[in-house]
RNA sequence: GUGAAAGUAGCUCAGUCGGUUAGAGCACUGGAUUGUGGAUCCAGGGGUCGCGGGUUCGAAUCCCGUCUUUCACCCCA
């Protein structure tokens, strides 16, 4: 019986976990080197853990399940709450700063579309109790550090940029009232998506106040901190910004990124820098999005410590990835280092040994260097060994980098190494060629 | 959750005014006088035409349902 597969997922054939690891080492790597450290959580968790930060709608957009016991879990459909419970159970023994990484496997029970499935990866940094600026820049940083390493370029990716604290302020000054705020979030972080005229017309419904509305759009269609500032005067969290920005430009990043006061980020929880990387093109969906958030660990029953961060998930990387040529690399194609070969006519050495005997131990050997060996499994349909040529059929096929031949000059010792690539060979003692090559390891 | 399009071999597709045992290319497997590979040539395996029902003497082909995929909306933690 055929079991289809389940809708939105994916199957990883070593093609593409070769893809997948290539993404997925480089997000690893690159934390590292930015200074956080991994950690990572169950893959489900109790329901109600989702519904804290985010409402019952969510429910329906998880996978839940009860377990014998009667309780409500869901799969993991992000890792930021198991994050502040897993930094709120040690808030008074974790040692500071707290800059950690996670790359969790996620669920959600959405409609899948371009870009976006039921499961997938999530590249997840954080840096929990920095107030300081400079924890945001470390997060942008790395975001880009990662994207620059993959092979785009400034020319490729933008990184937009704008501040919860800002926008709050500005729309203070304009006379919004606090109470509007929230919703007025969600239409502003829609202006880039929406028609001029869609856009006006909620704003209208929102705020019922002609003047407003108007200020509101001219604020919106502004270009950069400077002209802001000449119209709603100086705001404090400008000088945040600012700051941002230098610290990105010394850190050599300043051609990725750009101001944009139209990213606001869907969810209520940011409450400072908010941040959003999208392709140049803007053809796809963003491809990371973050920001500082205050109130996430005290939402989760523990202090009100400050907080940054950024998730980014492998669908539409992947695909931008793809379009831009970045993914096929020889690196990334399967291959062995070496492929033992045996002369199938050669009549057993002194000792009784045959050249598969020899094969099989020469293959253990050089394994413990850690090197990629094979031995052929084949056989002639009459259970005899396969011809040479047959074998090195074979280790081409294999993307082989060089083949062992053991044939007659075995029996002085002698082993017959092929450059797969050149096609030239040499006669190497068996003893010198593992001397060699545990030389060649260290 | 809403709307639209599509589904024939592992992949890309051909085949339908309804008519015998459903095809091609690529991929895969085997072979071309067995101590030298990637090319080429030859041969072969593989499909209950997504699944279920209906119309019909007869369905890959027409109708209905369903599943999956893709795209857009909703949402996007």
């Amino acid at each position: 019986m055929k079991i289809p597969q389940v809708k939105g997922t994916r199957d990883f054939y070593p093609a593409e976990m070769a893809v997948r690891n290539r993404i997925v080492d480089g997000w690893k790597r690159v934390s590292q080197r930015n200074g956080f450290e991994e950690y990572d959580g169950p893959i489900f968790e109790r329901l109600e853990m989702y519904q804290i930060k985010s409402g019952d709608e969510i429910v329906d957009q998880l996978f839940s399940l009860k377990d014998r016991g009667g309780r409500n879990l869901a799969i993991r459909p992000e890792i930021t709450p198991t994050l502040a419970r897993m930094v709120n159970q040690r808030i008074n023994s974790l040692p500071r700063p707290i800059k950690w990484f996670s790359v969790p496997r996620l669920c959600r029970a959405e409609r899948p579309q371009k870009g976006r499935l039921r499961e997938f990866f999530q590249w997840n940094i954080d840096i929990i109790g920095v107030d300081d600026i400079r924890a945001d820049a470390d997060v942008i940083f790395t975001t880009v550090d990662y994207l620059r390493d993959i092979g785009l370029t400034a020319n490729d990716i933008v990184v937009k940029i704008s501040s919860r604290r800002m926008l709050a302020a500005v729309l203070k000054e304009i006379g919004v009232p606090q109470g509007s705020l929230d919703s007025l979030y969600a239409v502003l972080d829609k202006m880039n998506k929406l028609p001029d005229e869609t856009f006006e017309k909620m704003l209208d419904e929102l705020l019922r106040d002609s003047e407003m509305v108007s200020k509101v759009r001219t604020f919106m269609g502004l270009e950069n901190i400077q002209q802001i500032e000449g119209m709603f005067g100086r705001q404090e969290a400008f000088n945040e910004l600012v700051r941002l920005m230098e610290l990105l430009n010394s850190m050599g990043i300043g051609d990725y990124y750009r101001f944009d006061q139209g990213i606001v980020r869907g969810l209520a929880y940011y409450t400072g820098i908010v941040f959003e990387i999208y392709d140049k093109a803007s053809e796809l969906r963003a491809i990371c999005g973050g920001g500082r958030y205050d109130n996430l660990l005290k939402d989760f029953g523990g202090p009100a410590i400050s907080a940054t961060g950024m998730g980014m998930g492998d669908c539409v990387l992947e695909i931008l990835l793809k379009e831009k040529g970045l993914l096929d690399i020889p690196e990334l194609e399967k291959g062995l280092d070496y492929f033992i070969a045996r002369v199938p006519t050669v009549v057993p050495f002194e000792d009784h040994r045959t050249p598969l005997s020899v094969a099989v131990q020469l293959a253990a050997e050089i394994r413990k260097t850690d090197r990629r060996v094979d031995v052929s499994y084949r056989l002639t349909g009459s259970g005899e060994p396969p011809s040479l040529g047959r074998q090195l059929k074979e280790a081409a096929a294999r993307n082989t980098e060089k083949c062992i031949i053991i044939g007659d000059e075995f029996r002085e010792g002698k082993l017959v190494v092929k450059d797969m690539a050149s096609g030239e060979q040499d006669m190497v003692g068996y003893d010198v060629f593992l001397t060699d090559l545990a030389g060649e390891s260290e």
